[in-house]
RNA sequence: GCCGGUGUAGCUCAGUUGGCCAGAGCAGCUGAUUUGUAAUCAGCUGGUCGGGGGUUCGAAUCCCUCCACCGGCUCCA
């Protein structure tokens, strides 16, 4: 692609350009011209040309000097600065016909394996990664040996975004925004409020039968609250701005985390060493100030509710309660069927430390904690620097959503830092003051996130236990309108959602639309139903699967959202 | 926040050399039909063409600006 650009648009300088999961991507200096997605079949063209040369890659070892050299005569500063941080002797140059790049290779043995090739979008990207230098312009593409199998791609993608969460939460009515309530400020709808109260039960459930106690907090805090957690002093300039008391003149944020308010209610009395560990859960409404680019449908928002705990305890309690809490993140994935998703141990950057609040000693502890507990349980996980929060390391649960975008739902937090700065203490057994340690924790992450990704995963037919309407009762027509109000009130005593769709349309149409709809099951109801007390059963892309009693099919579908919730067990 | 793109009815989309009162399908409403497993028929309603400003005799169409959304980058307590 690089050579197609050149011989396109001469004088460009060329970033780095690497292969990615899903093709590559190639970082380019135009200078003062802006290229638009209209050029890009012209370069899909070159490139094509380009490759029927079938010329060999060849790879060449370079020393730094003549590396240099190469580049500084052909006046591309980019590669230079590339080149300039490289050991001498790791440098190698590929070449392919006339066009020769800095390439760590490997790369494939001739262009001509090349048969297909689809740019497929456009973007800016600082270069090196750094906000604070020139943006270059980014082009994304993939290649084939085959035409038919990127024909075959490009389906698959179009097929993912049938399942993107804006979408299929808007054709099934569980959340909306709005430009004029404020930008990344969902609104849930009367079907996702329901659904997401249901995640809610069960997750409160799970956490009552851990031992978790319920506690309520306010949407706001007073500034000192964040000032003595660090919050303030790390995102009080690029957070919402505070809200002033008209006489006293003091100043209150929006919370952006429940934690300092817990820490609070910790301190509300002394604690006994019998009292741990002390597990405080809140559905807790947060609002951050996320910059506007970043913004995306549910899974990036300005306000949203975290199913949040922070447990308070001994350290002799600290690696039995942090395995406790990996058991519940692993059991709500395993009810909701979520088999892929990466345990990710985020740690401090140890280049970077004055990003971080606490002592060494303390990051250390804490980091060790989560790495043995890891083990203990048997996770599977990849260690990542620079991730951990600003207070303590994570073990995070990502899961990818429908575009193959890795997001964060589930995190588990070790903290000693918090726990110093409130000077939170317990009584001990030998009758000496003590600082307990604090873990952050919400399995789910965000209700606004998890749903997100349960719509991608699911496409929107959600297990039978949470969707929102799980049976559409359709009256052949109007005569059989007592009879479905009947099998739906029925339905209704076995806690069985049911709707009717008593429109004035045939049975055809009524089945179409409430496929469209995603409801699990229908129930065609006519004259012989109506007679017998039956229902004929018809189950969302499968068809029709026979007559049963109305009592027969409340208790097969209790029997279904039983096993969904208890398979795990 | 930055780079690029998009914005026409509740939804999906027509409408580009600037020119009669801006169109279609679906949804909605009204009526007819009373229906047996993926779209019954007819009529009607519905749009400050994202907002504001400008160019022009004339702007959905051209220019500026703001807003929202989309793809990335950066960020993510």
């Amino acid at each position: 692609m690089a050579e197609a650009f050149e011989a396109l648009y001469p004088g460009i300088q060329l970033g780095i350009g690497p292969a990615i999961d899903n093709g590559f991507y190639y970082d380019i200096d135009f200078g003062d011209k802006t290229l638009t997605e209209t050029e890009l079949k012209a370069v899909e063209d070159k490139m094509l040309e380009l490759a029927r040369q079938d010329n060999a890659y060849n790879r060449r070892e370079v020393s730094k000097p003549d590396a240099l050299s190469f580049f500084g005569e052909k006046g591309d500063q980019y590669k230079l600065e590339l080149i300039n941080d490289l050991q001498d002797g790791t440098i190698t140059f590929y070449e392919q016909g006339q066009f020769t790049d800095l390439c760590r290779g490997p790369h494939l043995p001739k262009t001509g394996f090349i048969k297909a090739v689809k740019l497929l979008s456009i973007a800016g990207a600082y270069w090196r990664g750094d906000e604070k230098r020139k943006q270059l312009t980014r082009v994304y593409g993939i290649t084939f040996p085959k035409q038919k199998m990127l024909e075959e791609y490009l389906v698959l993608l179009e097929e993912a975004k049938k399942r993107d969460h804006r979408k299929v939460g808007k054709e099934l009515e569980l959340f909306t925004f709005s430009a004029k309530v404020g930008q990344g400020l969902p609104l849930w709808l009367p079907k996702g409020a329901m659904l997401r109260e249901r995640l809610e039960n069960f997750l409160k459930k799970v956490q009552r039968e851990h031992g978790y106690l319920p506690v309520i907090t306010p949407h706001i805090g007073h500034k000192d609250l964040y000032v003595t957690s660090g919050h303030y002093a790390k995102y009080g300039k690029d957070s919402f701005q505070p809200i002033r008391t008209p006489d006293e003149s003091e100043e209150f944020l929006l919370k952006p985390m429940n934690c300092p308010h817990h820490c609070e209610i910790y301190k509300s009395k002394p604690r006994s060493y019998k009292d741990l560990p002390l597990r405080l859960a809140e559905f807790g409404t947060v609002y951050r100030y996320e910059q506007s680019g970043e913004l995306h449908g549910l899974t990036r928002v300005r306000g949203f509710t975290q199913d949040d705990a922070h447990l308070f305890c001994r350290a002799d309690q600290l690696k039995d309660e942090f395995k406790k809490v990996i058991d519940i993140v692993l059991y709500i994935f395993k009810t909701l069927d979520f088999p892929q998703f990466t345990a990710q141990i985020s740690l401090r950057d140890p280049n970077n430390k004055e990003k971080y609040i606490g002592s060494d000693e303390n990051w250390a502890k804490a980091e060790a904690a989560i790495i043995e507990a890891a083990a203990e349980k048997e996770l599977e996980t990849v260690v990542v620097e620079g991730e951990a929060a600003f207070y303590g390391p994570k073990l995070d649960f990502m899961v990818r959503d429908a575009l193959g975008r890795s997001w964060q739902l589930g995190t588990i937090q070790v903290d000693y830092n918090l726990p110093e700065r409130f000077e939170l203490e317990y009584i001990g057994s030998d009758d000496k003051r003590h600082r307990p340690i604090m873990i952050h924790r919400a399995p789910f992450g965000s209700m606004e996130r998890f749903v997100a990704v349960l719509i991608e995963h699911t496409a929107g037919k959600f297990p039978l236990w949470l969707t929102p309407d799980q049976v559409a009762i359709l009256p052949i027509s109007e005569k059989y309108q007592e009879y479905a109000e009947k099998v739906s009130q029925l339905l209704n005593n076995y806690d069985i959602r049911s709707l009717i769709d008593d429109r004035n349309e045939k049975i055809g149409k009524k089945i179409r639309d409430n496929e469209l709809k995603r409801i699990p099951y229908m129930l065609v109801v006519g004259e012989k139903e109506a007679e017998n007390g039956t229902v004929a059963v018809r189950k969302q892309g499968e068809g029709d699967k026979g007559v049963m009693t109305i009592e027969e099919f409340a208790h097969f579908l209790q029997n279904l959202v039983e096993k969904e919730l208890n398979h795990s067990k």
